[in-house]
RNA sequence: CGGGGUGUAGCGUAGCCCGGUCAUCGCGCCUGCUUUGGGAGCAGGAGGUCGCAGGUUCGAAUCCUGCCACCCCGACCA
């Protein structure tokens, strides 16, 4: 093939040499770089792209659809749980910020900061602006990296008696942060997400409530995006800064390193004492309300991606795919392609009926064999092909993206097999994606193998520890590897850390992560 | 924020060390003909303030300074 090209990377003085073959339109190849791969991935299939603004990028009109997909499906969720949305400012006070301390401080270094308000022409550079130092605000504004802050000091005027408990509370907004390393969907400096804050007359309530939430997006991720998750608890290192506990779900990428695709965090009364947010119970009695917050972000974009993605291109789960099914005509003549256009159209409507969302492809500017390619790198989950000798055989060429698998089917009741087709889809990748993760969770018994496995294996490693945080950061600095979280559905062992040998009574799970 | 690297047409790049017909090649794009069941072929053509701003020089993609953006490692990352 002549568009094959030979590319020699060379890398700095160190006189590192790495070839690759690489051919001029597909993907990286994955062993070579996985970040790489990734990247090239997101920008190729039209997700995203870098905006050349520090860390930030711009969400491309594929990617943002099935942002909106996702957006929808646990808006829903949200509800159904009772939950409302509300919208709060994007900027925060200084001093509101740091009325939580631990909070505060937690988010302290990665925050931008308003501190003027207005510009003015630069004399010594005609036609430049440049701050106005006049315009300097009485106390900075920071940008919300997390709205907590902004509203409980809102909740404050909201709640006086029991009777308004609980509040059950969510945003859509953007949130920034200021990172030192970005990366397209899984760390960018703004990012968009949804944050649920809630308050509740009782610590039970308020318990059982960021429970609830960490269920509803493990079934959202499991059920709506085909990624199974652990989950879990995270350590006292981990948690978030400023609650009591923080309940997550972790999921395994096909590179063996783990990725945080969502928290509920457990606040317990502190944000309600840092702003004050005070109830009169049904004896009258003031009392402080309990509250939780939690979120998920674009971030679930980028697991989705690395889930379930092969070289060539992204593949999509049907829930999520903006196109679910995508028609290839193959024709010669203007007259066989009017012909394939009548069937094709009566086939678009019969999908149309049942809510299947499909693109036929009638381009005269490309060549089957480039749409195929193309459909295939943007991951839509079905692909139908009509040519002359379907249309003769009345029959349709089915392809599948997931598994690259190609039939054909006869005209005759299409529509119905497809729909139970996108079913299975749906359920195969998940079920490829759970064992995938399954087999990539290993139970060692001491350091050695726990080292091996990291080195060698990757994925997580279910291990005794002794509960401690400074074991924790030793292992970290020895390994790279965190703990991901204690899963609630550990049973309890007897057994002794990996490291200190000190005694420990369930397994957690340690893994490299994004 | 520390260390290293990169920035040349929409994308990927050669050239930089050693300043002077060096702006190179491939993909893509446009036009025409032939093609169309897996990323078409041939012929012709368009497109670039060499990241930005200064400086050195008779002359800068090339040397120097500053800035911006991106990549890798580290730190950081509820």
């Amino acid at each position: 093939m002549s568009n094959i090209l030979v590319k020699i990377y060379i890398r700095n003085s160190n006189n590192f040499y790495a070839n690759s073959l690489v051919m001029s339109k597909n993907l990286t190849k994955r062993a070579e770089d996985y970040s790489k791969w990734y990247n090239e991935l997101v920008v190729k299939a039209d997700l995203a792209e870098n905006s050349g603004v520090r860390g930030c990028m711009v969400i491309k009109p594929y990617g943002y659809a099935i942002w909106e997909k996702m957006q929808a499906e646990l808006d829903r969720m949200f509800k159904e749980t009772g939950h409302q949305n509300a919208y709060f400012p994007l900027f925060v006070p200084k001093s509101m910020f740091e009325a939580e301390e631990k909070n505060a401080e937690g988010f302290a270094k990665e925050c931008a900061i308003v501190t003027h308000y207005r510009l003015k022409n630069d004399e010594d550079n005609p036609g430049k602006l440049k701050v106005d130092e006049n315009a300097k605000l009485e106390e900075e504004l920071i940008v919300r990296p997390t709205s907590e802050a902004i509203i409980w000091s809102t909740y404050k005027g909201w709640v006086q008696s029991y009777r308004d408990l609980p509040l059950l509370i969510n945003q859509w907004a953007n949130v920034v942060r200021w990172e030192m390393r970005t990366r397209l969907f899984l760390r960018t400096a703004e990012f968009l997400w949804q944050e649920g804050h809630t308050a509740h007359a009782t610590k039970q309530e308020a318990i059982e409530e960021s429970e609830k939430m960490m269920n509803v997006y493990a079934d959202f991720s499991e059920r709506f995006m085909a990624i199974p998750v652990i989950k879990g608890l995270k350590t006292e290192t981990e948690r978030f800064a400023g609650a009591e506990e923080t309940y997550c779900i972790e999921a395994l990428m096909q590179d063996g390193k783990a990725l945080q695709a969502g928290t509920s965090h457990f606040l317990g009364q502190n944000f309600a004492k840092a702003f004050d947010v005070k109830f009169a119970n049904a004896e009258g009695k003031q009392e402080y309300v309990w509250g939780t917050s939690w979120g998920v972000s674009t971030r679930l974009m980028g697991a989705l991606v690395m889930t379930h993605s092969d070289d060539l291109g992204l593949v999509l789960p049907p829930n999520l795919a903006p196109i679910q099914v995508v028609i290839v005509p193959i024709f010669k003549t203007d007259e066989e392609f009017e012909r394939i256009s009548v069937v094709v159209n009566d086939l678009v409507a019969q999908f149309k009926k049942l809510n299947i969302s499909v693109k036929f492809d009638n381009r005269t500017t490309h060549k089957p064999g480039f749409k195929f390619a193309e459909w295939e790198l943007k991951g839509v989950p079905v692909r139908i092909a009509v040519g002359p000798k379907d249309l003769e055989n009345k029959t349709f060429e089915i392809a599948r993206r997931d598994t690259l698998t190609k039939e054909i089917i006869a005209q005759e009741g299409v529509v119905s097999y497809i729909s139970e087709l996108l079913e299975t889809i749906q359920s195969d990748l998940f079920n490829k994606a759970l064992k995938y993760r399954d087999t990539h969770i290993t139970e060692v018994q001491n350091f050695e193998e726990f080292k091996d496995v990291l080195e060698n294996k990757n994925g997580f490693v279910s291990a005794h520890w002794d509960g401690t945080a400074e074991t924790e950061e030793k292992i970290k600095e020895l390994t790279k590897a965190t703990i991901r979280c204690i899963p609630l559905d550990g049973a309890i062992e007897e057994g002794k850390c990996v490291l200190t040998g000190s005694k420990s009574e369930r397994r957690v799970l340690f893994a490299k992560a994004y």
